[in-house]
DNA sequence: GCCTGGCACTCTGCGGGCACGCGTGCCAGA
DNA sequence: TCTGGCACGCGTGCCCGCAGAGTGCCAGGC
């Protein structure tokens, strides 16, 4: 698939690579040469750039315009990456101040989606952070009504879910109370996979009084979590970015990006699959959709105590500077990171 | 502003609109007379066009185009609108369903912005309900590390607002249980704009273990209810919308348009500006903002028991069709509202 | 006095033709 | 294996001319 390319051909591609990325046109042999003082000539580079066009890493749009990378050749230009280059120190401070200091998760995450996508001026996407391993704290009920409580779920990693319960039968202030610290007793602290059960266990055991609501409370738990655990939360930030830039030319490539911006459920299955790696870069074609095959997705996984982390990423055009995007988005998974931990308490 | 107009006048204004509308062409005075049987000649409507043009209602691109309405043509048009054409009724029933059953009112209100975009395939704005003149139902405090405790303030429209305390010493779970009584029992049921005050006061009475941790409790009230009602939530739906249907023709407009719609903030005025009437119509140059010359809004207020309601509403292409979108927006306002009864339940 | 038909005018959009620039591919020679 | 030179192909910008659409205006009719 990356046959070893010739010392001088690799350094031409990532020639080409780096100034199309900067420039947006096709680049040609005479710029090459003189920009990148390769010791030889632009006929020389002509002949490697035939080759590495048999090679299919690099194109030209018509006969009479210099070339651009294929999806391949940014491939291979991303594999061949060393060092990412790391962030100018004031950015990472500032980047650190401004998540510090968040007053609940999803302000975090939301905030986190805004700075990356003003670092990068793509697309970014922020999935909170999952539940699988996580530990549920605390259910509470709130008796709002005869026949109607609000069952409140809070996961360790400071995440909220709510839900309402609507009662076949009106039940008593003190029975939701009891139904409170009987669940509360059996399920605090335990891991949120096992939840459900623990709670229909309760309920089994429970007097006829307060076992629907001990029961609904169950399948509450079990749907709440299970749709918490599954359809990760998602935030998008600066999506605006993707009609800026030049990057796009056609009203309808942007249409379509945006509006597969806004299927969470299909952005959420791109990230999935692309973090099979960490860090993780799908370039193009390689994403499992067509509206995207212009589009890359850079993305990284952070951590949480007790979770199994989540992932931060961008969303931009396959013209997009790789190192700089990697970088950032590493930058931010690691901030997150910190913010998270302090956010959540030492515990 | 709005001098009385001929009638036969007004006829063609109203039928410059209608037909730039649907076709998104400037139309002549041969087309219009062939569509709208007006019982004169082209050479008549020529006249009256001029006449329009001179009042400032149309305007044509170039000397040999058609005419096309200016925002102040549209104002007249959407003044003179008697009946606003009703949904059909099945798209009304499905409209009902799906906005009914939602389990709680996030959900209820992000399904309502999804519906409301694809009715109008413009983007929608849905403004949560404000909680000014709501009421406290419960306030929560989970006990996370010694020194930290998460805050939870739910509210009777089903809104859950929460924050993180963080004290400066340690604090018993007893104590925490006591002051979580201490200040139900005086805050539930309390409209939310008294509760601070009152948790205060509560504060000033209690005994020294607990007093820290009420006083962070109201502190805590006091910013999240405050920031929760001046800066009510937003959701918005179907952006994407606005790249497609033609109405826009250069990326830069678009990117603008998407850009304001990513400020929460500055969509918030604009809707809080608009909604002086209900049901709201601000049309290109109306609206405070000049990114947005190229857009109307439409916006409807709706009512929540117990609260001063939120706002539905739409933003477009000063070229839409407002009959439509105006009944559209009414009709997802008036089963928002049966929706939120339903979800708060009879209380 | 208002409406109508006719006519001249203006502007856009489209297609053809031409010169230009750019970048390539190839080849002979070092 | 690299280099300089040369011919080729192709897209771009420009000008031109032409058809089409729509207007403005004017003289004549009801």
């Amino acid at each position: 698939m990356a046959p070893a390319l010739d010392e001088r051909r690799a350094a031409i591609l990532n020639a080409i690579v780096q100034d199309y990325v900067r420039g947006g046109e096709p680049v040609g042999s005479k710029r090459l040469v003189e920009e990148w003082n390769l010791g030889v000539s632009p006929a020389t580079v002509r002949s490697d750039m035939a080759a590495l066009e048999e090679a299919g890493l690099i194109t030209h749009p018509h006969t009479s315009a210099g070339r651009i990378p294929t999806d391949a050749g940014y491939r291979h230009f991303v594999d061949g990456l060393t060092a990412t280059e790391p962030l100018r120190s004031e950015q990472a401070a500032a980047l650190e101040n401004l998540l510090m200091g968040s007053p609940d998760l999803e302000e975090l995450l939301r905030r986190t989606s805004s700075v990356l996508s003003r670092l990068t001026r793509f697309a970014a996407l922020v999935v909170a952070p999952r539940l699988d391993r996580s530990r549920l704290r605390h259910i509470e009920l709130v008796h709002l009504a005869p026949t109607s409580v609000l069952a409140v779920l809070i996961v360790d990693t400071g995440r909220v879910e709510k839900r309402m319960l609507e009662l076949d039968a009106p039940v008593a202030e003190h029975d939701v109370q009891r139904a409170r610290h009987a669940i509360n007793d059996a399920a605090a602290n335990l891991p949120v996979a096992q939840a459900p059960d623990v709670v229909a266990g309760v309920a089994a055991g429970a007097p006829a009084e307060v076992r629907p609501l001990i029961e609904a409370v169950a399948a509450a738990v079990r749907k709440g979590l299970a749709s918490a655990m599954a359809g990760d939360q998602l935030f998008v930030g600066g999506s605006a970015n993707m009609a800026g830039g030049g990057y796009f030319e056609r009203l309808e490539q942007v249409k379509s990006v945006f509006e597969t911006l806004e299927e969470q459920v299909v952005v959420l299955q791109v990230l999935r699959e692309a973090l099979e790696d960490d860090p993780a870069v799908r370039i193009g074609t390689e994403l499992p959709l067509v509206e995207l095959a212009a589009c890359s997705v850079v993305a990284a996984r952070y951590s949480a105590t007790g979770g199994s982390g989540g992932t931060v990423g961008v969303l931009g055009p396959t013209r997009m500077d790789y190192p700089r995007t990697l970088a950032a988005v590493q930058a931010v998974a690691s901030s997150l990171e910190k913010a998270l931990a302090e956010l959540t308490g030492a515990s």
